[in-house]
DNA sequence: CTCGGACCTGAACTATGGTTGAGGTCAATG
DNA sequence: CATTGACCTCAACCATAGTTCAGGTCCGAG
């Protein structure tokens, strides 16, 4: 981090580049320059504005938006993920344990989406062996874990209590 | 849920309830009309209309109901759930071995996804381990797994090639 | 023959994670 | 001083997986 700052010995200020444009921004992180309008928007990052009304990061956002890339890998929503960096101290830049401390948390997360998953695989497995797909019977018709959602739906409304099936 | 003709001792047509209305199949699947609806749009389940233009559904779309759900929970998309349904013979009801195959290749996706995720995690570990989460050098923000995507985001455009980042 | 519950259609809306485009501004360069 | 590229905002749109609502129909019971 901040290696540059040190060392300003020219008075030329031959570093006035220590903030960054969102193109560049989205060149260096590779997202795109309406997705981190859009993380602004969602109280992802932050940017000063110049007087002509033009973003400037800081370049600890190329952390963040790394921070959020890795986070969306792992399955965590936006919303989630934006929680998580509200967490971090605004008077100082994040240092290594607070980007640790977060990511320990995901890393909850996906042990159980991991182990969430496997459980699903075996009760699969099995359902191969039995072909049933039984709507009353079968494990897998029938969610034990209601919560732990996953997938792209929306929804979650898990109608459940079905009925008994006799096809 | 009005079971009206439960008892069809009577020799009146013992059984003219193999039909299924779109109510009895929300109830007996715990899923909502409206989504059989939407099923019935996007292609997933079929119905025969009776004079009054009401839905009736052989018994078999309990079945395919009950792989639709267990599809969606090892994260396959409706797109492809219907793919996978359409290679069920239209002449005749699936039967065990049928859904075997479908269920075989959900499996082996899921392997796949698990496969995936823990590499993720363990990659997470290692980061969590060195706490750098910088985007040029960490394993996390670059991913060597392009494909594969997972996770709500529609778009999978993945820019890649940012920059040797210095933060 | 009327009543109510179940059913029908189509359009609009929810949420997530953005992209695309229109119309206008900023800033550096020739 | 004009031009060009990067930037700005706001609105509309994409896909996925549905729900909700309005307005109308069907059908079985009383």
């Amino acid at each position: 981090m901040s290696e540059k700052s040190a060392e300003r010995a020219t008075e030329k200020v031959p570093w006035d580049h220590v903030e960054l444009t969102v193109g560049e921004v989205a060149a260096r992180s590779g997202v795109a320059v309406s997705a981190l309008h859009f993380y602004e928007r969602q109280g992802l990052i932050t940017s000063r504005r110049t007087p002509g009304n033009q973003r400037r990061y800081r370049r600890d956002v190329l952390r963040r938006v790394a921070f959020i890339r890795v986070s969306q890998r792992v399955g965590v929503p936006l919303a989630r993920i934006a929680e998580a960096l509200r967490t971090l101290p605004d008077d100082r830049t994040p240092n290594v344990r607070d980007w640790e401390r977060l990511s320990t948390a995901w890393r909850a997360d996906l042990d159980a989406r991991i182990e969430q998953l496997e459980r699903l695989r075996d009760d699969l497995t099995d359902c191969i062996g039995c072909g049933c797909l039984s709507l009353s019977r079968c494990v897998l018709a029938n969610p034990h874990d209601s919560l732990g959602d996953d997938g792209p739906g929306p929804r979650r409304l898990l109608v459940g209590t079905g009925a008994g099936d006799d096809l």
